[in-house]
DNA sequence: TTCCAGGCTC
DNA sequence: GAGCCCGGAA
């Protein structure tokens, strides 16, 4: 078995199944264009305050595509504005809703239909980057966590969790991440899902910023023979 | 690569 | 007050 399987098994056997993406609406079940709205209030900012932030959008009952479309820019980034950088996730929201009208009718349920096919997931990432504020992240995690796309999710964790164990190629581009990890995972949606829910808990919790916690890590027995491989004087386990 | 953005945590 | 936060644009 491969070290990344090994990986996958060790946090899943640690945590559970973890059931993403977080639920936030009144009935407890996030539906698509919920959980594209978190994908973009998420982006540097932590999930805590993404959860915040939808709560007041919900307070205000402005939680629809047609809601946050029509509103005013600077009330929409006062409402939003637990969620990090208020007034540039105001205008990206804003982008993803435009579109949404203009490519798909409002509804998102028509941009995510067949995206369980891999070759139209392809065709709608590349629409959803040409969304100013829809970066690959983003929009890998709107297409998996919203729609079932077989595609995988590169962020800053899991790059660290890889660098600290060395597994990574040094300087490796997003997309050759993403595929190192699909072609060692089974090819499943679910799975790329819950791999990635898995990895960014481990990064949460033990492969932090600056210094990792390695004490209790699920992936501690895959660290090098000399513990985690770090770089810079100022990053030092403990 | 660098710059940006701003609430939040410690 | 410094640095972190499930990035993106230039």
């Amino acid at each position: 078995m491969s070290t990344i399987r090994r990986a996958y098994r060790q946090l899943h056997d640690a945590y559970g199944p973890q059931g993403w993406w977080p639920a936030a609406t009144r009935d407890g079940v996030a539906d698509a264009w919920e959980i594209a709205v978190g994908a973009v209030l998420v982006q540097h900012t932590s999930w805590k305050n993404v959860l915040r932030a939808i709560a007041s959008l919900e307070q205000a009952d402005a939680t629809s595509v047609a809601a946050i479309g029509a509103m005013e820019r600077d009330r929409l980034a006062a409402l939003i504005r637990s969620a990090g950088p208020p007034r540039v996730k105001a205008e990206r929201l804003q982008a993803l809703t435009a579109f949404l009208v203009e490519e798909f009718n409002g509804s998102i349920d028509s941009l995510l239909e067949g995206v369980e096919d891999r070759r139209v997931a392809q065709r709608r990432r590349t629409q959803l980057l040409g969304v100013r504020g829809v970066g690959p992240e983003t929009a890998d995690a709107i297409l998996l966590y919203a729609g079932g796309a077989p595609l995988f999710v590169v962020d800053a964790y899991k790059r660290r969790v890889m660098r600290r164990h060395g597994w990574d190629d040094a300087g490796a581009k997003y997309d050759e991440v993403a595929t190192f990890w699909r072609r060692r995972l089974p090819a499943d949606a679910a799975v790329y899902a819950e791999a990635h829910a898995l990895l960014v808990r481990v990064g949460v919790e033990h492969c932090r910023s600056p210094r990792p916690r390695c004490e209790g890590c699920p992936l501690q027995s895959l660290l090098p023979p000399g513990g985690p491989l770090l770089e810079g004087v100022a990053e030092k386990t403990e």
